[in-house]
DNA sequence: ATTTAAGTTCCATAAAATGCAACTTTCCGC
DNA sequence: GCGGAAAGTTGCATTTTATGGAACTTAAAT
């Protein structure tokens, strides 16, 4: 084991809710010697992994991690094309919109445009969902071969009835959560991928569950799609569906 | 030297339209043997600080760095609250925003609001500026001593040039750019400081320069002086002062 | 099919990480 | 401002890991 899978682990303490390490919570989160702790902390502020907050023993990210994010959303066409595309959704309905990824069975979101409105849902980049759990990763479960969803799924309650639910969504073309994940908060989704790139990126607005008429949920359903059409057509996507948005409630 | 150097230092790679990296590009930009770039990306990978892209050789950085980048700015109640002051002026005049750090002789956004306006700049998140040369990088100057900027600037030309323009800042409250970082762009920005953490941020409204008729300047310090002035006040922050807008142009 | 570039694996050597214990600094209550 | 405890750092011998050259495999270009 090198080195850099504890300093990995070190920097995976900063998920959820921990925005900053000492020496003595590495110590009982990794169950490192002390002395580990602090060279390792050491060693990756003097790379600049890390770096103190103001003069105190308290370590966040190093600045770099900005730029890496940065990097990361600069790394492939589908995700800049994607994040135009919800940027300006965002901005049209005043809603909080997202771009996703799935890695597993769980789902990221990589960018988030904040609403506008006074009653919005506030962005929460880098919070990880289950994907059965959210519209965003019904879509891109959506855009996978029912043998891998099992695959994927295997040994999981969820196996067998992620099938029907994932092949309405393929009907549909897009996804909708009603309070699937937060109290409150609807959520539609569109999947859109990249064949060059076998990658896939979902496309997503969120919104409050009692600010949004039929007709709003409509209009945004058909912002979504017309942009992601846009992308699977430059970008040759020939599994994507054009939405049919429908009025009736979708689980 | 551990291998942890080589790690960052292949990570500063992405820094600056370099959004992924190959064996070979690392064995050219560090001078390793191809073996060491090999395992070295390999181990890395392994620890999820990078990700190859769809199923190529190429890899980005791992997703954990968009979490990283979320704990930075979660980091710190300064950056908090600077960051709802900003959003909040970046949204009423519709002018793009940042939340800026120093390091040394140079000064990073940690966190950006594009404006709404038809006219705007466009962020241009973890981008680093000289400080003497920009708004942002003057006003968190001008939060140190003379002779601590003496000393960070000793044996640059700019050490003799520094001393009066951050007086200037000083007694202002503000600063203000024009032109000066990017043509056509002005800027507008306020340090405040938590005395806790021994930190400084400096809040930015950036402009297009041809856009902003005075008294709209004026009501965007004003706007960036309330927020600040409530941090400076909530967090202690002795060294404050409430900006003095004036119309006169400030160089 | 042939050539060339790109990437990976092997192996002995050299260097770095580890854990313990001793030591120093910082923080807290009084 | 003092005493004690917690947090953090450093020295040292041992063990483990990284390194670079060369051989080897895989992928791409001609």
């Amino acid at each position: 084991m090198s080195i850099l899978d504890n300093a990995a682990a070190v920097l995976r303490c900063f998920g959820a809710g921990c925005p900053s390490v000492t020496v003595t919570e590495v110590t009982a989160r990794l169950g490192l010697p002390k002395a580990s702790a602090s060279r390792l902390l050491r060693a990756m502020r003097e790379a600049g992994m890390l770096e103190t907050i103001g003069g105190t023993k308290r370590h966040r990210p190093g600045r770099m991690m900005l730029d890496l994010a940065a990097a990361f959303r600069h790394s492939s066409r589908l995700i800049e094309r994607a994040s135009v595309v919800v940027a300006a959704a965002a901005r049209t309905f005043g809603h909080t919109g997202y771009v996703s990824l799935r890695e597993g069975r769980e789902v990221t979101a990589v960018a988030d445009f904040e609403g506008s409105n006074a009653l919005r849902v506030v962005s929460n980049i880098g919070r990880r969902l289950p994907a059965h759990l959210s519209a965003t990763g019904r879509t891109l479960l959506a855009r996978m071969a029912d043998h891998e969803v099992a695959m994927l799924y295997h040994g999981t309650r969820e196996a067998a009835l992620l099938a029907p639910i994932l092949a309405q969504v393929r009907a549909h073309g897009y996804a909708e959560s009603q309070q699937d994940t937060t109290p409150g908060v609807d959520a539609i989704a569109i999947a859109v991928a990249d064949p060059a790139s076998d990658e896939a990126v979902s496309l997503c607005l969120v919104y409050p569950h009692t600010l949004v008429p039929p007709q709003e949920r409509a209009a945004m359903i058909g912002a979504l799609a017309k942009g992601a059409a846009g992308i699977a057509e430059a970008l040759g996507d020939a599994g994507f569906v054009l939405p049919q948005p429908s009025i009736e409630v979708v689980s």
